[in-house]
DNA sequence: ACAAGGATCCTCT
DNA sequence: GAGGATCCTTGTT
């Protein structure tokens, strides 16, 4: 499937993350279809914009289409997709996919792991890619390294409040950003998800 | 320079 | 269902 271009990362964050669904992150053999994401807006009291410009959250700030990569807990990586315009502060967390290719490399990465547990959760899927900071700012909607590539259109959507985020405003945990593909096990946390 | 806490995951019960 | 791992980022002094 064809590279997205940069135009696909320029609209509103929530429309790119509803489009993100189904999409595919492509890195040396390995393909995983998204199947669950977070958006995270600008003047959002649940995003890390939500303190102004830092040096962690610069990515964010800057041009769509890069990759937002930061360590959470200290342990797991975190991959974002940076969109909207340069100067705007909104970015996809990713949280779930479900592979497509290179099956045996994502369960090396993963500890022999088989079935959804595989890749539901945000920190999951960079293991499975094998991303690290090195990964921040990184372009992709150029071929080398990480991609992000078109995929088949989803059947249906899910649709809920974010994961993690009880620091935030009550407005804020309970707007539903936080979106899945229908009728399928690799998702996180299905409970708090209803049709959109 | 310091203290606090986090967009999580795994193991054990 | 509960708790620990583990370290960087942030705001404050």
């Amino acid at each position: 499937m064809r590279l997205l271009p940069v135009a696909f990362y320029r609209a509103d964050v929530v429309a790119v993350a509803r489009a993100l669904i189904g999409k595919r992150l492509c890195r040396d053999g390995v393909e995983l279809e998204i199947t669950e994401v977070e958006a995270y807006r600008d003047g959002d009291t649940a995003a890390h914009t939500r303190h102004g410009v830092t040096a962690r959250n610069a990515v964010m700030w800057g041009p769509p289409g890069r990759a937002y990569v930061y360590l959470c807990y200290g342990l797991h990586q975190m991959l974002n997709i940076v969109t909207g315009d340069d100067g705007h502060g909104a970015a996809v967390l990713i949280r779930a996919c479900r592979p497509v290719a290179g099956l045996a490399e994502v369960q090396a990465r993963r500890g022999g792991k088989r079935g959804p547990v595989l890749l539901t959760g945000p920190g999951k899927v960079a293991q499975a890619l094998a991303l690290d900071a090195s990964f921040n700012h990184h372009v992709l909607y150029e071929p080398g390294g990480l991609e992000l590539r078109d995929g088949p259109a989803p059947t249906g959507l899910l649709a809920g409040p974010r994961v993690g985020i009880d620091y935030a405003s009550a407005e804020d945990r309970a707007a539903r950003w936080r979106f899945a593909m229908a009728g399928t096990p690799w998702v996180s946390q299905r409970k708090t998800l209803t049709p959109l």
